[in-house]
DNA sequence: ACAGATACTAAGAAGTCCTTAGTATATCTT
DNA sequence: AAGATATACTAAGGACTTCTTAGTATCTGT
């Protein structure tokens, strides 16, 4: 993390309330609660991922999640019938 | 929808309770409300698609997550491998 | 038309997150 | 070291979302 970066500056850049930014990152932090979709999506906007990556089971699928989204359409592609030549 | 399939039916092989399964997939349905993450999850385990899947903003990025799901490490590693070999 | 099955809904209960206001702890400054 | 300031953290109630209940509406077969 960079140095100096407080949960105050660090909900600010998410768009919070900077009246409780504070509060609501030390309680995502701590697991007590988690963030609504809104807040989801500005992180994996900042992260520059899909949102999908928050979801993501496994290490291999989420690595891939992010490898893959900033490809164009006919990598994707290219991506999908690479996958379809491995053995099931 | 594999003929005799009812709302009651569907929230059951959910796990649902059986006495609201019914309610609760039909608000489901009609976007009323949406499913916890317990139930997303065994959405996502009965359609055989990570959890992810349902969080993808583009059909690419789905279908990959879709492709991906059965593949075993070494295959994972493949794939990233081949996508690191396309030009950013 | 009637009966039974299925779809759908309103409203309150229950649960989750957000907000507020404050305490605890760490880090400066003298 | 003591006090001041900054940062981390928390409890409790409010706001908002979903779940539950109980029921009505619509469809389907006879």
């Amino acid at each position: 993390m960079k140095k100096g970066m407080t949960q105050q500056k660090l909900g600010e850049l998410l768009g919070l309330d900077p009246n409780n930014a504070s509060a609501r990152m030390n309680q995502y932090e701590r697991g007590k609660h988690n963030p609504d979709y809104t807040t989801m999506k500005r992180i994996s906007d900042i992260l520059d991922v899909p949102v999908s990556y928050f979801y993501c089971e496994d290490e291999y699928e989420s690595s891939i999640l992010e490898a893959t989204h900033h490809l164009n359409t006919e990598q994707k592609l290219l991506v999908l019938a690479f996958i379809k030549t491995l053995k099931p």
